[in-house]
DNA sequence: TGCTGTAATGTAATCGTTTACAGACCACGC
DNA sequence: GCGTGGTCTGTAAACGATTACATTACAGCA
């Protein structure tokens, strides 16, 4: 049905092995003549080189697996475009897998991929426990991971300074006058969650605050878990006059909850989030945050990636510095008004 | 590197083809005894079978195409997420690949797929124009369209019925008494954005009330066109009491923009968006919306494109109903108050 | 003239599978 | 005793490319 390599051959005149050097490029001399049959034999035919077959015999299927937990979670679709946009300027393909933090998915997927010849894989995702990683190192394949890196594994990675981030944004509500400031994490159990509880808890050691653990909730990543835990924190009263919050997801439904409990943002409350995922900026009031430039990290990792498979094997690790974005929900530009704390 | 099929074969002393005979667990007759020796060897050797040998030779690659214009555009996610969830089950890959629905891109990735001998391809692209559509057709590549499709295309594809949401929509407003209401609708050109100000039109027409010009924008399809809307309305003072937005991006714009003109949502205006993006319901007032089901519509596409592949070649198209979500944004469930165009 | 080197092209092996075909073996029925 | 038919297994030819190696032709040179 398609046309091969021997369809062309023969409309020209020539050997298979001739038709491959004028395609593939080689650095072969033919003649230009010959060169130039055969091309018109394959512009007349609509040759196509099969990529598998090619694949099969140079060990390079130019396709690379890009794991996530969820690409319908909301930090994740950014990354996934920057590393498809990077890829398909390199020719390459990007294979989207799922895993849902599920380890058996994942080991799932990692068979798969391996047995599919990936070029390479980008792990943008939390279940990446070391012996994965170790496994995959030891065979050879080129891995780069994403936002999240277990500490001790010899592997590349493109991250953000999670500590700096939020230490940054409680400084800048300690700047506001805010001295009671809670904080709502991720799961303890995810390095990057650990890391953003350890930014607050250095920022406020500076600011010479001790750390009210009845102030420090999960929330695990997401909104209702944002809501859930303000409402524990309200229902105990404990006093607070503005939040961290892990990330934006958590931060919205944290507004939210607040809402409807007769809080005002920023006035009673201020709240930073992390991550400046798109609804960052379309929530009301809209949401100060740590951007990641998650983006840049999807090129950044496929760039990487990239030079892993042309053979540069001395891992290296990228820590983007995050940016805090001030806009409505900290009252730092609410100039007529002073924050709550201040009042009375 | 390695181990292969013949690895396998020397270590159980047996040929490669029984060796494949057992792994491909095809229906040829093996001695049981046989098929424990090759079944010790594969799992003390490790042994993985090549999909792309294999899919060189059985000329299936057990990958398809998921074709979008933009991943990072909050609508895509969902429907991603169900291609994908379905495609695994099956044992199959998906290749993602954005168009910005460039035509040119379009092309390239059409070819690209094509050369990878995918299985099949989704395509949840507007740029679907359908010179390319009759080409995948006259080559037999199993294809499913999503969200979108030209007419007079025999080509599967899965819908929503977007006239039909539009217009429960404005009913609901209609019902509400408002009688002003505006519509921000998508590029014209796109077929889904035209069905979507038809139902608008046809509540309208119903309910005995003229279709004015002046209330019907284009705002893209994005937030800042729908902020642009609204602005514009606004500006030149042309009166209305709720709005229709053709997505809710452009809503959330809008109600954005008015809440910065001092309107409030919804008792100064009510507000119905389409879609049902994970925003509609974070955003305050929560979103009422028509909701998409777009999980399920990654699901159904990819579900239909496996019995294309399979073999079923009449072309179907499934348009699944929308669903009005009534939260907040327009009044509805405000039963203390009063739909602002009924006060005074 | 004959030898050598180089450019241009062809032949065939290879990548790792699947699978058509053939052969070996055995039991069975006549 | 001998064909016949059924299992089981092996050999080798695909799939569609790349590429090592062989071959040819010809120019340059002694």
């Amino acid at each position: 049905m398609a046309v091969t390599i021997h369809d062309v051959a023969q409309a020209a005149g020539v050997s298979v092995a001739t038709v491959s050097r004028v395609v593939s490029g080689s650095v072969h001399h033919v003649r230009p003549e010959t060169r130039a049959r055969v091309q018109a034999a394959v512009t007349q035919l609509r040759y196509r080189p099969n990529l598998v077959a090619r694949g099969l015999k140079q060990r390079v299927t130019h396709t690379v697996g890009l794991i996530v937990p969820d690409i319908s979670n909301p930090f994740f679709p950014a990354i996934a475009r920057g590393v498809e946009d990077v890829a398909s300027r390199a020719g390459k393909g990007v294979l989207l897998c799922n895993t849902d933090e599920d380890l058996t998915k994942e080991r799932a997927y990692l068979n798969l991929l391996d047995t599919r010849m990936v070029d390479g894989l980008i792990f943008a995702t939390v279940g990446t426990n070391p012996g994965h990683l170790r496994m995959l190192r030891r065979r050879g394949v080129p891995v780069v991971l994403i936002a999240r890196a277990p500490r001790g594994v010899g592997i590349d990675a493109v991250l953000v300074d999670n500590r700096r981030g939020t230490r940054e944004a409680t400084e800048h509500l300690l700047r506001l006058g805010h001295r009671k400031i809670a904080f709502i994490g991720g799961p303890t159990t995810l390095p990057d969650a650990a890391e953003r509880r350890t930014g607050y808890e250095e920022a406020l050691a500076a600011a010479g605050i001790p750390v009210a653990p009845a102030l420090i909730r999960d929330g695990g990543f997401r909104a209702e878990g944002g809501a859930a835990a303000v409402g524990a924190l309200l229902d105990q009263r404990v006093p607070f006059t503005a939040i961290v919050a892990a990330n934006d997801l958590m931060a919205i439904g944290a507004m939210e909850k607040l809402r409807r409990r007769g809080r005002r943002i920023p006035d009673d409350v201020a709240i930073v989030g992390f991550d400046d995922i798109t609804f960052a900026r379309l929530v009301e009031p809209r949401l100060t945050t740590v951007a990641q430039p998650k983006y840049r990290m999807g090129c950044l990792a496929m760039e990487r990636l990239l030079e892993v498979i042309g053979g540069d094997r001395r891992p290296r690790r990228a820590v983007l510095e995050p940016k805090l974005v001030v806009r409505d929900s900290c009252g730092a530009r609410a100039r007529g008004r002073v924050p709550a704390a201040q009042r009375s």
